[in-house]
DNA sequence: AGTGACTTTTACATCGTTATACAACACGGG
DNA sequence: CCCGTGTTGTATAACGATGTAAAAGTCACT
């Protein structure tokens, strides 16, 4: 059985109330009190019960994290980063996935958990606008990634337009002429890939490169799998690009195990670019250069801005907050070559 | 203000405890209360407080998963894996992180959040067999992963030597002569990389092949890092293998990259075995041949020992159980190349 | 000694749930 | 008509912590 106050109490022969005074440092107490119920709490190895404590403060110290999917080097990441800064302010985080699934994403927007967290950050695939209108929880809700919302929430994403232009322009200044994209969707006009893809044409259009249909490959996810098969197909289509801008690292590395199949020379024959940044890109067979979001940056964010949310409390109202954080370009071997 | 049992009792002119019979499904409620409480409860949309239940229970519903890190991917998988089973059994898992360090394992097998989680599911690195005897928190722990320990707690692992043997096998049958092994470690004689340098050795000395220190790479960690640094060294000192069998995919990832800047190409001159199976070694510029545990099966065997110790109570006593998940050997083009 | 202004400690209610024990009621058999 | 049996519902006490308000103790000063 566990150590409770009652008993500690009991031992030391004080009140309840004294020794949680004692606990949490309440300022009017003896120092022999003090110390006496000290000794007791050491001896008898007391430890209190965060369900209790949470049950009458009404508050958890949690908050969830739902991201599409661990499996995903970039999430996992980036889950790293939240779990490390929110764990520094005393927080424990509930890491979750929602499989990018719309029905899952609404689950959890909607406060499933509700009760046991006191906020959540949600990075939403799928999720639509009249979910977020229609939500009714009151637990405060973080947006993270790119996907954009006309919805009082915050939202922390980097700007995916000026970064699919930085990715863009490298390629540009490379000399490559025709620059496929990998990794359009169909579709929802407010998802992420249409950014990246509009950074895309518009410095295509401004240099006067092509930005046709022929040179842009729809996926149908975000996997290695999926950017392998679109550069396929693209190959298959006898387009020849020098180039191809992806939206992602994963689709990066599909595509370039594609190119090295079809005997194709990575950067000489085709330059790639991907985007997150995530660790695997650091050691392919060449190395892959790549937009890297600031995921340390993004993690701060998105935990100060729930927390400041969570501290304030639910009656006061804080503007929501849009916060962009900073990324850059890392040119590595599969655009530059080796050294 | 959230809405309690005690206002859908006030609304449903009925007692608190009805309320509450009726939403855990107790038999003895008459169809008509139990109609007219239902309606209240979901026209108030009642949902009930974990906390609360929780702290009147005393226990959380919630289990923690501590791995390494979640930045390897074999670890990120997993972790899909557990809280996919676990989520399907309405418990919540609290996802951490150790670091791989002492320090922090031991305080998880302590029971750093006990109170806030009722098992714990820990994957060493560093820990020793000393702290687990010294641990004194009554959660139930199971522990996950190759390190093996003398203390009663349930194990799940796959065994490690028959899995390095079967590895080690398939690069001689491929004729290789001097395989060599990357990815062992100082000291410490039941870490999990000497049993695969043990199945290793085992099959090298069976097969009259080279065992010597020359051919043995140590490593500090297990990232890709490791893996392209011990292969340069092991090139520069001259040793010129013809195979290499890695401690971990991410190792074996890291020793393709090196190879492939020496201009040494795989497999025809090297053949590269890893371990683990992680999405990335299926879509190297070479794919990865690798040593593939079986995740699910993992997940679903050390849940499955920690629930079932939750389920019988703390004062009855459970042999510790070790489990041996299966595990497949994956050829791909690094050890038998491109069709 | 009595007063007022603190400081220190205590008793009790409370958070939202479930367990326990018991009251109220219905039913069938003698 | 009473009794035992079994069902249905209620009042109350926990679970372990904290907030509130008030009691008890301390001290300086008249």
């Amino acid at each position: 059985m566990a150590i409770s106050l009652k008993d500690v109490a009991q031992r030391a022969g004080v009140s309840v109330k004294t020794v949680s005074n004692v606990v949490n440092g309440y300022r009017h107490v003896t120092p022999q009190t003090r110390q006496r119920v000290q000794r007791v709490i050491d001896e008898l190895g007391y430890r209190p019960n965060l369900t209790a404590r949470h049950l009458r403060k009404g508050r958890t110290g949690m908050i969830a994290l739902a991201l599409p999917e661990l499996g995903n080097p970039y999430f996992a990441e980036l889950a790293d980063a939240v779990i490390e800064y929110a764990g520094g302010l005393d927080y424990i985080v509930l890491l979750d996935h929602t499989g990018g699934r719309r029905d899952q994403e609404v689950l959890f927007a909607q406060g499933f958990r509700a009760r046991v967290i006191d906020g959540l950050i949600l990075s939403p695939i799928e999720l639509e606008n009249e979910d977020l209108l229609a939500r009714d929880s009151d637990a405060p809700l973080v947006l993270l990634g790119e996907r954009q919302y006309d919805a009082p929430y915050d939202h922390i994403a980097i700007d995916n337009v000026a970064a699919a232009r930085t990715a863009a322009a490298h390629l540009v200044e490379l000399g490559r002429r025709r620059i496929a994209f990998l990794g359009a969707r169909h579709g929802r006009a407010r998802q992420t890939a249409h950014l990246r893809l509009q950074g895309w044409r518009e410095v295509m259009t401004e240099t006067g490169r092509p930005t046709g249909e022929e040179i842009v490959a729809v996926t149908d996810g975000y996997t290695r799998e999926d950017g392998a098969q679109a550069m396929a197909r693209l190959l298959d289509s006898g387009v020849r690009p020098d180039a191809v801008f992806c939206y992602n690292d994963l689709i990066a590395i599909g595509a370039m195990r594609t190119l090295s199949v079809r005997g194709l020379r990575v950067p000489e024959d085709v330059a790639v670019v991907g985007f997150d940044d995530i660790e695997d890109g650091r050691y392919c067979a060449t190395t892959l250069t790549t937009v890297a979001p600031h995921k340390r940056a993004i993690a701060r964010a998105a935990t100060d801005a729930l927390l400041e949310r969570l501290a304030a409390g639910t009656d006061k109202v804080i503007e929501p907050r849009r916060v962009q954080p900073g990324f850059a370009l890392i040119t590595r071997e599969s655009t530059v070559g080796r050294p």
